[in-house]
DNA sequence: AAAAAAT
């Protein structure tokens, strides 16, 4: 369903609403993971939420996403009750400004209320959250951090960690917009290439980077973590991966720890698998709360899924600039995943050879054009880039309601098995907050149908086939049922 | 070299 007005009001949830949810609470004794605990009893509420209210508006392509349910595990005796407001959570008046005035919020999104009250609140437990792409994680730790610091002392309070340099400078600026009135002050720590100089220590009070560069810092005596009241890991499983950045996470953990043992930890992704989920379990302090979303809840309703099979390469090249990127301008920006660097590189020189544009983006290249690559994308200039995964995972652009999954995502050591935590996050590029968009596979051979099949039995969602490649007008369907058109 | 980050 389409937003109405643009300034229609959000739903508002009744009081009576409030009361029975509250009541519904349940109580359940769960097993704690931390052996050291296991003999303490434990008290778990499972919390399940209704329809909360999404803050967007004035958008064609706006729906109201599916009602879902979230899982809450809280361990330790703090009851915590969902916020149905931002006033609710005792903000600083300066964080409450940014919230409105810069971020343009009205409510707390579903995973905000939740996650929110459990962030900002004594004892400050550490906190293991899942919640969909797009459903606004990133306000979640960036508020949570904003609102932990002092303000007068000058040393670095908030640590956040992300997997690629693209998401820290997207998170500062995240945070530094909703931070505009607050005085706080935060800086990005990631390697530019740039010839290093010597650095004073950083006296920043919030620091987002990426993990070798901050561990870099704290090995070198330049990042304090004294005064550290909470760490957050962004895309935290693949933080946690050992294929990921398990190890550098664990060393800048167990430093802080080392000086810092109460420090606050954040777990944030859309994704946790069994064993990344069992491990941060095993990491986090003993009392600690959880936020889970269900799998077959995961996928995301508002973004329809397809696949077209495609004879040869030259086919896939076809598809996206006949049959999909004719549409481009209509609708909307639209990111090709690809899986090695050099198949961007090849698929971008292709692209340009039979008279399509297109910008590419992908870890070889220096970060200035990697910055400048974003920058044009991201205000517009651009309409189609090729990315390697290097986007895959948090990269927020509203206007991107088409992914194309040039080369399916697949495990390294394993190729003939899909990765489905990365096509979550890639088609998780498109319809960010509720919005509608679609994304297409293009398959080569039954190698890529059976990746195909795995994928869409994992998640348990319909992914459609376009039944001719070379028929425009079957795209024309596609994307019209995609509600693109 | 899978990509990413980084010495």
């Amino acid at each position: 369903m389409a937003a109405t007005a643009a300034d229609s009001a959000t739903p508002t949830i009744s009081a009576a609403d409030t009361t029975t949810h509250l009541a519904d609470l349940k109580h359940d004794a769960v097993e704690e993971p931390s052996s050291s605990s296991k003999s303490e009893e434990k008290i778990a509420s499972e919390i399940e939420i209704g329809n909360l209210t999404i803050n967007e508006s004035n958008n064609k392509f706006f729906h109201d996403p599916e009602s879902s349910n979230i899982k809450t595990i809280t361990s330790g005796e703090t009851p915590y009750a969902s916020a149905f407001t931002f006033e609710e959570l005792n903000l600083l008046p300066e964080l409450l400004k940014g919230l409105y005035v810069e971020m343009k919020y009205e409510k707390p999104s579903k995973i905000q209320a939740i996650s929110l009250p459990m962030i900002l609140n004594p004892p400050y437990l550490d906190l293991i959250a899942q919640a969909h792409n797009g459903s606004g994680k990133t306000a979640c730790f960036t508020l949570g951090m904003l609102s932990r610091i002092d303000p007068k002392l000058k040393a670095p309070q908030a640590i956040c960690i992300c997997p690629t340099r693209e998401l820290a400078i997207q998170n500062l600026e995240v945070l530094r917009k909703m931070g505009k009135y607050s005085g706080i002050t935060s800086e990005c720590e990631i390697h530019t290439g740039k010839k290093q100089t010597i650095r004073p220590p950083i006296t920043s009070q919030i620091v987002i980077g990426t993990p070798g560069t901050i561990g870099h810092r704290i090995r070198a005596n330049k990042l304090s973590l004294s005064y550290l009241k909470i760490l957050v890991l962004d895309e935290a499983d693949h933080m946690l991966a050992e294929d990921g950045f398990k190890a550098d996470s664990v060393h800048i953990m167990d430093k802080i720890r080392c000086v810092n043992p109460q420090c606050q930890v954040l777990f944030f992704s859309a994704t946790f698998n069994v064993t990344v989920k069992e491990f941060a379990a095993k990491i986090v302090k003993g009392n600690h709360n959880q936020l889970f979303v269900k799998k077959e809840e995961l996928s995301l309703q508002s973004v329809k899924q397809y696949k077209v099979n495609c004879p040869d390469e030259l086919a896939k090249v076809m598809v996206i600039k006949d049959r999909i990127l004719e549409f481009g301008e209509r609708v909307g920006q639209t990111i090709i995943f690809v899986r090695t660097r050099n198949s961007a590189m090849t698929l971008h020189r292709t692209l340009v050879e039979i008279g399509y544009d297109v910008t590419t983006i992908q870890g070889a290249l220096k970060q200035e054009d990697r910055d400048k690559i974003v920058k044009e994308f991201k205000d517009g200039l651009t309409q189609v880039l090729i990315s390697t995964d290097l986007l895959a995972r948090g990269f927020d652009q509203d206007q991107v309601n088409l992914v194309i999954n040039y080369d399916l995502p697949v495990k390294h050591n394993h190729p003939t098995e899909p990765d489905c935590e990365v096509y979550m996050h890639r088609i998780g590029r498109a319809g960010r907050f509720g919005r509608k968009g679609a994304v297409f596979n293009l398959l080569c051979g039954d190698a890529d149908e059976m990746i195909m099949t795995k994928i869409k039995t994992h998640f348990g969602t319909e992914i459609e086939e376009v039944p001719d490649w070379r028929n425009e007008e079957d795209f024309v369907v596609a994307l019209r049922s995609a509600g693109l058109l």
